[in-house]
DNA sequence: TAATTATCGGTAACCGGTTACAGATAGTTT
DNA sequence: AAACTATCTGTAACCGGTTACCGATAATTA
């Protein structure tokens, strides 16, 4: 590959020449630059992305530390992050975290080798402090971290009240819920929303509450549970899709017909929602829109620009499909 | 951030001593290199990654080319990879090509800036010149350029074989096929694989090959149109997983019941097929070992190593569930 | 004891960009 | 004509690693 002093003796001209017309800096004639387009142009030269890196302190790269991109709620986000990023020439590196911390430490730990110039991170298990300590922007996606650090998240209360009060308008008389893990944020925020709604209800009883952690198999077990020892309930709100899919597996396994007997709704809006059979009743998030307001917002930050503000809360949006 | 000199300067030693014991490589001796270790230690020195790629020509990073991590398909493979290229010290870039060579072409453009070491793609758009010129390794997954770039597939015409014969063995008479695209390989293997079993039975007509994209809702429309035209189809074998699910979407809507009136068989194996219901009977892909295939090729050429073979063909297994 | 070899450590150039600084030329002002 | 300014270009140092090469010391051999 040719180097910039290749294209300067190409040219007769020096290097300083060459890299001010790469970048458009400092004063140079119209000859001369000329002289040098041609020569980039036939020598079909491209920068070294890594000399300028080592020499700026930055890399036109963001680091997405995910927990795990097989999780169907992930793909939409990384598919907006690295749309948005790459329009704005940046380059994302791909890392899955699985909720681990330490496995998370490593991945930053490597980042930081590689001087990326800003991260993107969606993880409960991280402490503030690790992130403040880093020096380099870091946005949080979908789990909230601190009010300090950029966030980008939706509404989850309103969501879940929306979904709870959308099955009493259906007529659903007796409404459970099947929550996401107790140490994620979005899962408590969740179960507040259901909680508000329900809590002033005659029929209403702490079993109505159960615990998943966001997976379908382990939805389908504990709904088959609750529906044997609750028969009378009528409507499941679950704190995701993935586990109202598990719980629609489970209605059926316990003979009931979705959406004749039981309704069920769920949250996030991911594709796997229009592939299930019934289609599935969802509080729908802009997926896209969050993960391109990310990078967005990073990528500010990492150009040293103001942003309007720290906490991005989204709206939600209730698609009815056929589970309700 | 401690540099190299920072470290040779607090363990009173040049910087070639301490990129020697950095790098385990010429003599150190053992008392030298105790006070080099304590200094890193002390100054919690990371070597500059970019520095070492300038000089070496080689960053550890890989290059990730997908259609679209969007597609259910594509982040098993997605996440193989990269928990492979991570065990073996990799960072991988993620790259939507969304199936347009121009795109791809610009991804690759950057990834060469940045001297990524090697590249996994999956296109069928590529060239096979384009790649001979990248002057970097390059592997295909899922879908094949030419023999003599290393590729990861599987056996996509047994599969379709197995497939189809199932459904017979099911008691099947009128097995139809949705195929994918036309211009993707596998989607051309698998529809051979179709044929073979098809073809001399003599209720065969072409007709009863349709043309879907991959895609969920197209499939849903052509295999409406197909159960109109042919009432007496009894069996579809779907070219993918997605496919498949469209195609149960369209027999309930046409008020066949599956697997009762109609049997669905899909391909690939991908999440989505156990979250269905009833729950997709399927030519499984390992595709996470098809992922960690790709990775771990990828990086024996990057060391320059030896590969057995430049064509890693796995084999499928027919996964039975409810589908038919 | 002298010569040879193994071990150890330092200096400086290099990877390919960027940029501070200085020097040169041309045009303008007094 | 001298002084000054605006415009243009080049030299060399720097980013933070790696490594070729050289010199010094200690251990071994003749």
């Amino acid at each position: 590959m040719a180097s910039i002093r290749d294209v300067a003796k190409y040219a007769s001209v020096s290097v300083a020449t060459v890299s001010r017309v790469l970048n458009d800096k400092g004063y140079v004639g119209a000859e001369t630059r000329k002289k040098v387009e041609a020569a980039i142009a036939e020598l079909n030269y491209r920068p070294n992305e890594v000399a300028r890196s080592l020499f700026k302190k930055q890399s036109k790269t963001i680091g997405l530390i995910l927990p795990d991109i097989m999780n169907p709620f992930f793909p939409e986000l990384a598919r907006a992050i690295e749309d948005t990023a790459s329009k704005l020439g940046y380059t994302v590196i791909l890392c899955n975290s699985d909720e681990d911390e330490e496995k998370a430490q490593r991945y930053i730990d490597v980042l930081l080798q590689k001087y990326v110039d800003g991260i993107i991170i969606s993880s409960n298990t991280i402490l503030e402090k690790t992130i403040r300590e880093l020096n380099i922007p870091v946005v949080c996606i979908d789990r909230e971290i601190s009010k300090d650090i950029p966030t980008i998240v939706v509404d989850n209360k309103k969501g879940a009240r929306m979904a709870t009060r959308f099955l009493k308008e259906k007529g659903r008389r007796k409404i459970a819920h099947i929550r996401g893990p107790i140490d994620i944020v979005n899962a408590n925020e969740r179960c507040e929303g259901y909680r508000e709604v329900v809590s002033g209800e005659q029929w209403f009883n702490e079993s109505y509450i159960v615990n998943g952690n966001y997976r379908m198999e382990t939805a389908t077990e504990v709904v088959l549970e609750l529906l044997r020892q609750h028969p009378e309930i009528d409507g499941i709100f679950a704190a995701n899709d993935t586990m109202a899919i598990g719980a629609m597996k489970a209605a059926y396994q316990h003979g009931l017909k979705v959406p004749e007997e039981i309704s069920i709704i769920g949250f996030d809006g991911i594709a796997l929602g229009k592939a299930s059979i019934p289609e599935l009743t969802t509080i729908e998030q802009p997926l896209y829109k969050l993960g391109q307001t990310a990078a967005k917002v990073l990528i500010k930050l990492i150009k040293g620009q103001d942003i309007e503000k720290t906490f991005y809360q989204f709206d939600v949006q209730l698609v009815e499909r056929d589970s309700t």
